[in-house]
RNA sequence: GGGGUAGUGGUCUAGCUUGGUAUGAUACGUGCUUUGGGAGCAUGAGGCCAUCGGUUCAAAUCCGAUCUACCCCA
């Protein structure tokens, strides 16, 4: 479990009346956007007021924005009255499908299957093994009652699924021959966060993935981590989002995990992220919920798990890497609307436009792109702005001019490059910039983490950085380590860095880096 | 965990000190005109003031509790 670190942050204006998150504007806005396609009625669903209303600086105040614009964007309603249980709205909830649709492929295509366990777990399942409970007991929600009467055995609301999944696991599991076991799941679980909530980023209901195998041995188990690391590597690219994956300190692994990999990335604050974990657990959830196997020899052993796991954070990272102050920047990959065409329609030409860019459409959307004819009624300088807010990666623009020429206007989000491309070769050009804004927002984010990297030899005055250090390894030290700082250590590296240098507690010298950083 | 600030049509707000059922803007509906980076005119609808309780003839306004949001410190 990483929830840690404060709120602190620099704010120049702690006395101010603070001017309140606008909300948004109407109900219509929320159906916005309209799916691909949609038809007939030309309605204005937007403001300007609203999409422009506020000062989003993602340099000045990183906190602030990304509060701002997660509700301008039309990701999430914070309106719902439990703290830190949002609404999804049709927009945020398509990105989030998107992801877990890339999340699905991955792991069908790695041998896993897809199960759904109850959301319920009774008490004395949950309290078997007890280093989990121990990790898990201060934020559980608890179902108690059943209408007016109490229950005899408590239930509560999964906060993750080890406790639901293995006694059930030990039922499946007889033979070599069921092994290994390859299984995941897509639910929502809850845990009742005490520090400050935040939309994606830190919630009490969670919605998120969870692999869980059962193998018959440590070394197949390892196979499995390694399987994990290449998921993963295939997925961030989609998502053009860099990571480190970085060994947990065994303060601060998973609650009876034997040892905890961590996928963090880096924020614009200088605050790491973390996105995922992978566990191995060894045998220590298999001993006590007693899954296990009979070998060719006829011997009984327990089986080894690993699991693996990443929430709708990711949709938060996305937000936070690539966003800026005109919006969210989506990556191809998991843009609901690839490639919006924006009609510039003038008097007396209005039909022509018009059936040039629904002719447009058809040709894009034969081609496999997901694309989306703007015909609202509004001018389109308000649609501009409009897809900007919500990241669409590529704006084509076609008016008179365009036609006359016989070209049409390409708009790149993340550049904001405007240029011109041959109307008879559109298809080709819109495939090729999509991928090269995917190239260069994976690079262009890569570089920005890598310069939020630091590596020091001594903890004095260190910047609102990712930093690396050395580390003997010994927990005393690290625990120095995050007292001197007022930070937390990440963990090491599962790669070899090619480090050497000396632990910055003892001097001893070292081959292991350590990451420190407050996180978020 | 401790402290602070706030909550009034969809949104942002005026009103609260000196109690008498609420101001403006914007968004929304309709019509007309417009459309290459924040359009204009006309017209219509929308709130009983976060929730619960107390004081009072009378509460958005005073008091208490709760919920929610944001900020600061551990």
């Amino acid at each position: 479990m990483l929830c840690r670190g404060s709120g602190r942050r620099a704010t120049p204006s702690t006395h101010r009346t603070p001017s309140r998150t606008p909300r948004p504007p109407s109900p219509s806005l929320h159906r916005w956007p309209r799916p691909y396609g949609a038809r007939d009625k030309t309605k204005s669903y937007i403001s300007l007021s609203w999409i422009l209303g506020a000062d989003m600086k993602k340099a000045e105040d990183f906190s602030e924005w990304y509060n701002e614009i997660v509700e301008r964007a039309n990701l999430t309603d914070k309106r719902y009255p439990i703290k830190g249980m949002n609404v999804w709205t049709p927009y945020g909830w398509k990105i989030m499908r998107a992801i877990d649709t890339q999340i699905r492929e991955e792991l069908d295509a790695t041998d896993h299957d897809e199960v759904c366990f109850p959301l319920l777990i009774p008490e004395d399942q949950f309290a078997k093994e007890k280093e989990h409970i121990k990790g898990f007991d201060a934020e559980v929600f608890w179902v108690t009652h059943a209408g007016l009467n109490p229950l005899d055995v408590k239930l509560l609301l999964r906060p993750t699924s080890e406790t639901a999944m293995y006694p059930i696991f030990s039922l499946w599991v007889r033979s070599h021959a069921d092994l290994p076991l390859k299984t995941y799941q897509i639910v929502n679980t809850f845990r009742y966060e005490t520090k400050q909530t935040r939309a994606f980023i830190r919630v009490r209901e969670i919605h998120f993935f969870e692999s869980h195998t059962c193998h018959a041995d440590f070394e197949d188990a390892e196979r499995q981590v390694r399987e994990d690391y290449e998921i993963l590597g295939r997925l961030a690219k989609k998502w053009c989002i860099p990571y480190k994956l970085l060994k947990r300190t065994d303060w601060d692994k998973f609650p009876g995990a034997d040892y905890t990999v961590g996928i963090d990335t880096v924020l614009p604050n200088g605050r790491t992220l973390q996105l995922g974990s992978i566990h191995q657990y060894k045998e220590n959830f298999s001993r006590p919920y007693e899954i296990k196997y009979e070998d060719d020899s006829g011997e009984h052993r327990y089986v080894h798990q690993t699991t693996y796991g990443m929430s709708e954070r990711l949709v938060g990272a996305i937000v936070a890497i690539h966003g800026d102050d005109k919006g969210i920047v989506l990556p191809p990959e998991v843009a609901t609307v690839q490639v919006v065409i924006v009609p510039v329609l003038a008097k007396g030409a209005a039909e022509a436009v018009t059936a040039e860019t629904e002719k447009l459409r058809e040709e894009l959307r034969a081609a496999g792109l997901r694309v989306h004819l703007d015909d609202r009624d509004v001018r389109p300088g308000v649609k501009y702005y409009d897809w900007e807010l919500k990241g669409v990666p590529l704006r084509l623009e076609l008016g008179m001019r365009d036609i006359e020429k016989g070209v049409v206007t390409f708009v790149r989000r993340d550049t904001g490059e405007k240029t011109l491309r041959d109307r008879t070769k559109v298809v080709d050009e819109a495939k090729s910039m999509l991928s090269a804004i995917a190239d260069d927002m994976l690079l262009s984010a890569q570089g920005i983490m890598d310069s939020r990297t630091v590596t020091v030899d001594d903890l004095k005055d260190l910047p609102e950085k990712f930093i690396r250090a050395g580390w003997c390894g010994g927990e005393d030290c690290g625990h120095e380590i995050e007292n001197l700082t007022d930070r937390n250590i990440i963990g090491t590296p599962i790669d070899d860095e090619g480090f050497e240098g000396t632990c910055v507690v003892c001097g001893k010298p070292t081959r292991t880096p350590v990451y420190i950083a407050r996180a978020m």
